[in-house]
DNA sequence: GTCTATATAGGGATAGAC
DNA sequence: GTCTATCCCTATATAGAC
């Protein structure tokens, strides 16, 4: 909490905060492009003007949210135990169960700016910025998998070629990318419009079902262990 | 060919075909929300006017490329071998071509009209039709791939639960239905506008990385040998 | 910093002449 | 059937008062 003794500057920010979580809100449930500018200002009670004031531009809101949600997901993984496995557990329980934290962690970020997804192509077509950063996002995640999966690989938790592990790693990339979006567009559209109650455990588990029949006796009898909860 | 004596009734036709083919090109290239009637007649030389006198308005465009899209791809696979399996490979690589064969199929008929891919969320948003005839597309496509899937068991060219199957189906769904986007994204700016040479193969070899590690023995083999070609 | 009023532009769609 | 002209609405963005 700010004090409020400070002056304009700090409203000023505060403004601009409440302009862009609000915009963030309408955005994941209406999409962006159907939400316009007057919808956000009269959704704070405040005027169309006054929301240029503080935004030279739509396109500036959507890159400000761009920059919160590229901070915020574009982390890297666990260091990975490596040859230090545990000698009662050479197949690594700790590798899977990081593997669930890192992927939940990820989809709770593209869950909370889903609009980003939602309209991808657009997004990207239009602001060669956002595309540019967007794909390097999926870069650093498309060689986190394979990391990831070639750790597995070296403790035995896994068996897999090279070859399998790079396109395993893409198909994780598309399933979780674009999950969400399959979720809304399978759900009635009585929903759709309410907008939530995301399931990340399902995406969740569905991502994980890529990885899982490569991995090796007891990592694989631990994944089913996990995933149990989430079979229909 | 038809013959030109035959009154204006043909040329009505023709020219709606024309607006159709026209729009179709364009709505893959820029996207549907990008391209205005304006655009559309522009192209075809003719007035925006004229345009109107062919359709009430662009929703109806939308309207009859969807219906013929899903006349094209809401087909059933080849009915499976059952328990016909030639007794010297009970392990069914028809069955495994056959996949293939379907996968390129159904492909297909996606790229021709990956406009509809392109903004799933806002077109099926809109309109409630599209939204509720696309879900019984992938409800079939579901049930489809399940159905072959457990084809494949019988004849145990495939080991796998029927949990697994199912969990199977969806992801199979989710990359075949967002591959191209994934794609397109993917591609560089430059491309992006240029719009074409979809790799269709690719997107097929994706596909079936998710069905490979099911298959068992010499049907998993064969699987490997048809994907070589797109190992990079 | 916030408001009201308005400029500006684009796109969907219609009217009416030819 | 096709064209020209135009209406109408919506959305972004700005000007200027308070």
């Amino acid at each position: 909490m700010a004090a409020k003794a400070d002056g304009n500057t700090i409203r000023t920010e505060r403004t601009r905060a409440r302009i862009l979580a609000e915009s963030l809100t309408l955005f994941n449930e209406r999409g962006e492009a159907n939400v316009t500018t007057g919808m956000i200002a009269e959704a704070l009670g405040m005027s169309p003007g006054n929301l240029y004031y503080h935004f030279r531009n739509k396109d500036e809101i959507v890159e400000r949210l761009f920059a919160r949600f590229e901070e915020r997901v574009d982390v890297q993984p666990a260091a990975p135990a490596g040859g230090a496995a545990p000698r009662d557990a050479p197949w690594g329980p700790g590798a899977i169960e990081d593997l669930w934290l890192y992927l939940h962690l990820m989809l709770e970020g593209m869950r909370d700016y889903r609009f980003l997804y939602r309209n991808l192509d657009d997004l990207t077509a239009r602001n060669s910025r956002l595309h540019l950063h967007f794909n390097r996002i999926v870069d650093r995640k498309l060689a986190a998998v394979e990391a990831l999966c070639e750790d597995l690989v070296r403790v035995r938790a896994m068996r897999a070629t090279p070859a399998e592990i790079r396109t395993l790693a893409r198909n994780v990339l598309v399933v979780a990318t674009y999950w969400l979006n399959f979720q809304a567009l399978r759900a009635p559209r009585a929903k759709r419009a309410v907008g939530d109650e995301v399931d990340l455990g399902e995406a969740a588990y569905q991502v994980m079902a890529l990885i899982a029949p490569y991995l090796a006796g007891a990592a694989r009898r631990h994944h089913d262990r996990l995933s149990r909860h989430y079979i229909d």
